[in-house]
DNA sequence: GTTAGGG
DNA sequence: CCCTAAC
């Protein structure tokens, strides 16, 4: 922290995640203006700036040319070496060999021409091999690879922005002073920090365990992680150790003698086989410093752009959601570059393609379907499922969706939803289907109506069976919906329908147990059913009947809290009900509110309903009506005659009975 | 983020 | 159940 070049480093990063460019602008136009010997690898970040490539990213190019081969064959064989080797390809993708780099940019013009020269030819190798890898990832387990791919991403986004950082500190000084400097502050850094470090390692493991179950693949197996943890220095490790821990790190073996290279890629490795520790921590100098600032904990949570990595591992899966919706803004946005002229732009160009290509490969996100919908139907309507196709879409869906036992019980449930939450079928599940309760956003829906074939017949189809609409009905015809479809379509419905997710699964646990409990059939959740607005719009609709024990709860919760403080009833009696919102609780009352003064009055129809809803007890419309009355909450319409039958006395009865 | 109300 | 306006 002591150096100056510690200091705009953090200061570097913050801004940068506070969105401020003019670093960044600053970085690369005018230092280059200033500097032109210096060619640097450059890359794109998320939001499109350029970003100089850090020493690090130059490190192991030169060694990663000489290893590409050997280690794509191994991605191609495994699926761990696969999740792990990506991760490295695609970080070392965008690297350069550092001790040349460095040493020529002091050098004289015509080296740094040469460099450039070479930078580029560099350039292409690792386009091509990243193109083959790609290429392989795709055909290969598309499951594992886009998985991967999407940890992967991140990670090199995250180490990406990282090593932007350094590198801009870097520019800032001569070449060689970065690097004594880069050390000075490091140990400084480590110093100071140190503690902060120790305090990271449970977080970090946590995080590794609780991480997808693809990279735990790698990560498991790798045991000299606690000698990262605090010192993180591999300096004392002899090159035999640097394998073992190689091995243990990657699964595999490596012929590098390079003392340099393997600290570096062990550390990497590390680093990149975990989500949060890309953030926290900075690479440099062989040693695995705790980053001063974050960029995707702040992502995450805006109030911890502090100095605290710890932060970012409370919400990994918030974190990858941001990360992959950073991605996704990437992605469609990518097209788009910064329109200089200089070398510099030629190579980001280069590593823009490249990324792209990359991403391509990567499964969408929902989010990013979404988003992408969004902004592609402004433009280009008729493209937009293509792509969205091309890009993923289709695999992904009938992964995550892959659930025969839809319609199972309770357990049946249970076991997707774990599925869903555990990345049994795919990693992604858990970041991306977590947070929604499962609507999909308009953005969806608009997706959908796009879809060119036959969505128009399909429409109305479900648009009928919707006008039945009895909640059995519902469902019948949401299925029938779905088979219906076209299968083009039926991929897009499933995703879109998919959704329904049931949360953590702790939350699901509980919520099971008490599931059981209940006499309640609704345990067939997800009568998720896509259907046509009147304006053409798709909405999904997601029924989940409610039970005696949920009415009655939700009776209970009025009588104690007082009807209208939904939030507060959600949370203290239908904590164990993920699935009803407020809202939910809200409308029930309402529906209850006239159910029971509509019926109960006469009694007549109390059990009488034939309908397909569930007919609620007397009792229960009684208390209903109770509470109502005790809160003034009687619906005016009907409170007029019951009120006046009852004596109006509900008239001066405020809610104060509960305030 | 909640709540109320219409659809 | 969904959507939105209003808070």
């Amino acid at each position: 922290m002591e150096t100056v070049v510690l200091v705009e480093g953090s200061n570097e990063g913050k801004f940068e995640e506070t969105g401020l460019e003019k670093n960044n602008s600053a970085l690369s136009s005018p230092k280059h203006v200033a500097d032109p010997v210096v060619y640097k690898l450059v890359r794109v970040e998320g939001d499109g700036r350029l970003v100089p490539a850090t020493d690090d990213e130059l490190m192991e190019v030169e060694g990663l040319l000489e290893n590409e081969k050997r280690e794509i064959h191994i991605v191609a064989d495994t699926g761990q070496a696969l999740g792990c080797t990506s991760n490295e390809v695609s970080s070392s993708g965008i690297q350069l060999e550092s001790s040349e780099g460095l040493s020529q940019s002091e050098n004289t013009e015509a080296d740094a021409e040469k460099l450039s020269a070479r930078l580029e030819y560099i350039e292409e190798m690792l386009h091509k091999v990243k193109h083959e890898e790609r290429l392989r990832l795709s055909c290969r387990s598309p499951d594992h690879s886009s998985a991967y791919m999407n940890v992967d991403s991140h990670c090199s986004e995250q180490h990406d922005k990282l090593l932007g950082i350094d590198q801009k500190l870097q520019s800032q000084i001569p070449l060689q002073e970065t690097v004594l400097s880069g050390t000075q502050c490091m140990s400084d850094n480590h110093v100071t920090q140190s503690g902060s470090v120790g305090e990271r390692s449970k977080p970090l493991d946590e995080l590794i365990e609780g991480g997808s179950s693809t990279s735990a693949g790698c990560i498991s197996s790798k045991p000299d992680f606690s000698k990262l943890k605090g010192e993180i220095c591999l300096d004392n490790l002899s090159i035999k150790e640097l394998h073992e821990v190689f091995k243990a790190t990657f699964g595999r073996d490596t012929t590098v003698k390079d003392k340099q290279w393997l600290k570096r890629r062990i550390a990497m490795g590390l680093t990149n086989s975990c989500d949060v520790s890309t953030t926290t921590f900075v690479i440099k100098d062989n040693k695995l410093v705790k980053k001063v600032k974050e960029d995707s904990c702040n992502n995450v949570d805006g109030a911890t752009s502090e100095d605290h990595p710890v932060v970012g591992v409370e919400n990994h899966e918030d974190l990858l959601n941001s990360l992959s919706s950073q991605i996704d803004e990437h992605q469609t946005t990518s097209g788009m570059r910064l329109g200089s002229n200089s070398h510099e732009n030629t190579y980001s160009e280069d590593l823009a393609a490249e990324q792209r290509a990359a991403k391509r490969v990567r499964k969408p996100t929902r989010r990013y379907i979404e988003e992408l919908s969004k902004e592609e139907s402004k433009e280009y309507s008729g493209r937009l499922i293509p792509s969205a196709k091309n890009i993923g879409i289709r695999p992904m869906a009938l992964k995550s969706h892959a659930r025969p036992a839809r319609n199972g019980s309770l357990d049946g449930r249970t076991i997707i939803t774990r599925l869903d939450s555990l990345g049994g079928s795919g990693i992604q599940v858990p970041c991306v289907y977590r947070v929604r309760r499962s609507r999909p956003r308009k953005n969806v829906m608009a997706l959908l109506k796009f879809h060119p074939s036959g969505m128009g017949m399909t429409t109305t189809f479900v648009k009928k069976g919707l006008d039945v609409h009895s909640s059995q009905m519902d469902n019948g015809s949401g299925n029938k919906v779905l088979e219906a479809r076209s299968t083009p379509e039926q991929t897009l419905q499933q995703f879109v329908a998919e959704p329904k997710k049931e949360k953590p699964a702790a939350e699901l646990g509980q919520h099971m147990g008490l599931k059981h409990v209940n006499l309640s059939g609704d345990s067939s959740d997800d009568n998720v059913v896509t259907v046509p607005t009147a304006k053409g719009g798709t909405r999904r609709k997601h029924h989940r009947a409610w039970t005696l024990s949920e009415v009655m709860k939700l009776v209970d919760g009025v009588a104690k809290y007082g009807a209208g403080r939904w939030s507060e009833i959600k949370r203290l009696a239908f904590a164990s009900y993920s699935y009803r919102t407020s809202v939910d609780l809200k409308d029930k009352w309402r529906n209850l509110l006239k159910a029971s003064f509509a019926q109960t009055p006469v009694d007549k129809g109390v059990n009488s309903r034939k309908h397909p809803s569930m007919p609620i007890p007397a009792p229960i419309l009684l208390r209903v009506r109770e509470l109502a009355e005790i809160q003034s909450q009687v619906p005016p319409n009907l409170s007029a005659s019951k009120l006046a039958a009852c004596g109006g006395r509900s008239v001066n009865e405020t809610r104060s009975g509960y305030l």
